[in-house]
DNA sequence: CCATTTACTTGTAAAATTAAAATAAAAAAT
DNA sequence: ATTTTTTATTTTAATTTTACAAGTAAATGG
């Protein structure tokens, strides 16, 4: 009968944790576009941005393409304006004429950073308020949830 | 000297929750959007219904506009298209005639608690493994976070 | 009344998204 | 050594989202 009741309730917290996670993702995306409309980008190109960022080295459209969790196709066209804008650029592969070598310029490294810089400035209220402990464990928890779904969604 | 570096690792703390949080929120969308495809919605549609559900009762089209934290373009195309589908209805007020009030149809509350279904079979691995008190602690913490990011986006 | 505000829609234009088809190069099969 | 298949990327076409600016119609307030 216990076990019953904690089955459901652990099946409710779950349910909870995964809607206010999209809710706060969705608010998140919203707080960001704000700051991205400053330098002209969008949430899909800073996510792009940010993958190749995270790489250090150029790498492939198609190893973008699964990063980012979107279609070779929609790579494409992001690639398409920010390379317009001298962000990334396309490098030719020489082992292999397909591929293509996406890479950041100084300008895309440049920008991340003065958006990196701006997030600096906004340290908000919520982790002002919480000790360092507990911001830890928070951002902790966040990590292992993050991937957690992101290995569920290779499957 | 001390509390100079314990500043800088609160910088750098709150930066990296919002990097991992804008990075769960593109995680969590692409995965929705598998299921969502399933009933031929999209994220902002999502959204929307949501927030109609969450009010209970009809409310116009900037209140919703508001509360989706949308333009009102913007919604006006998504309750067309909702509408054109049977999920929504935009009603007349008798006291304004300038204002509607859109109302979510038995079709759009069904459509609703289908993916509710979903959400509780794919219960997440996370949940599963972490204790009952972690899970609420990690709740709470970000309807927390939820709350501050949604309050500073209204100033 | 006339001017202003409010509520919503329309028009326009850019970006993102996907599916499907096209291209070109590499790898595998015969 | 060809032919076939696979792989990497792009193109095309269609839909949706999004923002901004202009437009319509109704309410409100001197």
């Amino acid at each position: 009968m216990e076990k019953e009741i904690e089955k459901i309730t652990a099946s409710h917290t779950a349910k909870e944790i995964e809607k206010i996670t999209v809710q706060l993702g969705w608010v998140m995306h919203k707080r960001l576009s704000k700051r991205l409309k400053e330098y002209n980008l969008t949430l899909p190109q800073l996510v792009v941005l940010q993958a190749l960022y995270q790489k250090k080295t150029p790498i492939s459209m198609s190893e973008l393409a699964e990063a980012t969790l979107q279609v070779s196709a929609t790579i494409t066209g992001i690639i398409d304006r920010l390379e317009e804008r001298g962000l990334v650029e396309r490098q030719t592969d020489p082992e292999d004429k397909r591929s293509l070598k996406v890479a950041l310029t100084k300008i895309g490294v440049s920008t991340l950073n003065k958006i990196e810089i701006h997030k600096k400035n906004s340290l908000s209220k919520f982790t002002k308020s919480l000790p360092m402990e507990d911001q830890i464990i928070f951002l902790n928890a966040l990590q292992n949830y993050l991937s957690v779904i992101a290995e569920e969604l290779n499957e």
